[in-house]
DNA sequence: GTCTATAGCCAGATAGAC
DNA sequence: GTCTATCTGGCTATAGAC
């Protein structure tokens, strides 16, 4: 029966993680996860106790796959363009596996922002500063054109996430379908890479 | 007192695009948005008719503002380089000015996936095939890199869009303070489009 | 632990006086 | 046109039987 009970906390937060990746903390409906999860109300409380309770775990969760992710690579002793390479290739696919979770919280960060000065402090936060060193250290030696660290993360993170989190508007004005959209995504395992290093190799 | 009428009508819808563009069609309410114009909930009701009218009403608004701003650069006809750098740089100072604006847009056409596929069809929707064609014809001319037309522009929104949309996460990670943040995104101004341009520009 | 039934609240919408 | 008061429905949460 312990087996039951972790059971339904799985199914639980599997249900709740659908129900709020794609609907949010306020559009998402208590009714609408229980039915998902093939139980009742009752049980959701029983379980999570509130819903903000259940957002939070469901957030956290979220946010625990997603930084390390983020951190890992960034935190290698790769040197710069293999790790820009490795980056955004591993990215952009575990993005497409999930595709709501990038849109998921940053909307729910936008509507706590004191909530984001939290998770900075947390264990699993990404840390980029050995990244930004990387970069400076990579513009002094000639490597690279002059370029401050931070825009140059930005410019990644910018390349890799949007695609996902715009996707219905950029599907309307480039004009394309479920599939031509997807397979563009996918191209961009290669091309986003492709594209930084062009812009910031130094020619020779 | 028709010019009361048309400030009650302005002051509601003005309340209401501050109110639905922080927190989403779900997570506002009418008795906030009354409270904010200065007036009561039955007078919302009176003008807009429902929450989804006043919605629709604040939307399209949002939407009639920033495509046109889109379409028209792109559709201009400058020099692509050129083109690119007045986009940008325009954009990004239209988007310091209304913050808000893109991630309302991109995380209510998330929700209503439906609701896209309409707005493609207005007569403001920007349309990029001119950009496209010019995009295809520089690759040509050995002007620039190849490059598919579609991954170029969706790189150009994205560097553009995504550092306000995904403000509170980047600013997290950069560990940037709000001031210092404000400068990197008027930075950007230029930035961008050298960035771009650098990726793009084909070495003699 | 799991269910049904319901309490209690809150938000959107309307009635009706002025 | 503008207000106060109120209806109505839906949603979170809990009580209580099993």
């Amino acid at each position: 029966m312990e087996n039951k009970t972790e059971n339904n906390e799985a199914k639980i937060l599997n249900a709740a993680k659908n129900i709020f990746q794609q609907k949010g903390m306020t559009g998402a409906r208590m009714q609408e996860i229980a039915d998902k999860a093939g139980i009742n109300k009752a049980l959701l409380h029983y379980y999570y106790r509130s819903k903000q309770l259940l957002f939070e775990a469901v957030f956290n969760q979220a946010f625990k796959i997603i930084a390390p992710k983020l951190g890992a690579v960034l935190n290698s002793d790769l040197p710069l363009f293999d790790k820009i390479k490795q980056f955004t290739q591993g990215y952009i696919s575990f993005v497409i596996e999930h595709p709501y979770l990038p849109g998921f919280i940053i909307h729910e960060l936008n509507q706590n922002p004191e909530f984001a000065q939290q998770l900075t402090k947390k264990k699993h936060f990404p840390n980029i500063q050995k990244f930004q060193k990387q970069i400076e250290q990579a513009v002094k030696m000639g490597e690279i054109k002059p370029i401050s660290p931070n825009q140059l993360f930005v410019n990644i993170i910018s390349l890799t996430v949007f695609p996902f989190v715009g996707a219905p508007l950029l599907k309307g004005m480039t004009n394309l379908n479920d599939a031509a959209y997807n397979d563009l995504l996918s191209s961009r395992k290669t091309e986003v890479s492709d594209f930084i290093i062009n812009a910031i190799k130094q020619e020779k």
